[in-house]
DNA sequence: GACAAGAAACCGTCCAGACGGTATGTTTTT
DNA sequence: AAAAACATACCGTCTGGACGGTTTCTTGTC
């Protein structure tokens, strides 16, 4: 180790790994052990390092929700791009991302930024301003209380899932699938 | 200060002081701020008087934990008292508790809990047995479907204050709640 | 294409503060 | 007198981050 001065230099990859790992080492040792430390060990890189991508750590975190988000809305924009029915479309998209089998690949990385998101104010205020966002963007097609109902359910099982409260069997979860793609189109 | 030392001693006081304390503490500055030390200091304790009580930290937290469950079971069991009606009974108590005014006075207590819940097992597994146990002790009457999906909403909505996005206006929270209680009659 | 020169990408060390927890004393209650 | 309910002092560790160096890349110039 300690190489990584010699080697070839992609601080983009570098600054991607960073991400990853942070987010991977929450999942697998819990999420108070990320630390600047045990990430930039992780990412094989030095603390120096990822001090230089990210010069704090909530600038790390900041950076983790950029990613999420940003894979987040790509996974909703493809979703909704085919669904021909307008009305509950953001909606229903919001369920299939949700319920996707390897969606939640994606959907553990946001346990840190959970925790962050509680804690931080600055990220607190992205978040609303994530919701907020789609909110306008889909107002008319999702305003419907239905619609809204629907999504808090998606966040309701979303944090069950983070809590590892007893999870439903499979059929259970693809009948509440089809209940909530039923509820959307009401 | 450091006079507790003199005045008459009512250790059971003391110890739901710092309870209160501590929940009081993360609403204010932040769940990040709940340390041993600065809750002993505005519980007016000492950090050895608080660890008189509390062992250590998870202890703490262990504590608030039983006396939120206790208080939520005590308002669900009214709750359910006063419903005449047997099918979706535990489910509109649930919606019940969580729209009541003054319940989330209580409700925002939960905020720090979230974060031990999300990042300490021990607390993860209490959670886990508290959702288990009501899930048992109403089957039959709230394992429909649809209660289920009641009840993932009012989570939702639960987290959607926590993390605080966008509040919806009154009248249309009021008409969520009335949508979930139809839904739940179903 | 060569080459200087600055910028960017890293490394390694050190530190100051915070935090959880221990150990031990003192007062009050029983 | 013994135990419970506190207080005080102290310690070890961990963590975020500052800092100054070293190596690689890029850019401008000829």
């Amino acid at each position: 180790m300690s190489q990584a001065h010699h080697r070839k230099k992609h601080p983009e990859a570098v600054r991607q790994q960073l991400l990853e790992v942070a987010a991977k080492l929450s999942l697998e040792k819990g999420p108070g052990s990320v630390t600047l430390d045990a990430v930039s060990q992780a990412a094989g890189v030095s603390k120096g390092g990822l001090l230089h991508h990210f010069p704090n750590k909530l600038s790390l975190l900041d950076g983790l929700f950029t990613d999420l988000t940003d894979k987040l809305d790509q996974a909703l924009a493809e979703k909704m791009r085919d669904d021909p029915e307008p009305k509950g479309r953001f909606t229903r998209a919001y369920i299939a991302v949700f319920f996707q089998p390897e969606g939640m690949a994606d959907g553990e990385k946001w346990q840190v930024l959970t925790i962050a998101l509680i804690s931080e104010p600055h990220l607190r205020e992205r978040w609303r301003q994530w919701v907020d966002r789609h909110l306008q963007e889909n107002i008319g097609t999702d305003s419907a209380l239905d619609a809204m109902l629907v999504r808090y359910a998606v966040d309701g099982l979303w944090l069950a899932d983070l809590l590892g409260s007893p999870t439903m069997d499979a059929a259970t979860r693809a009948a509440m699938m089809d209940r909530l793609l039923a509820i959307s189109r009401l």
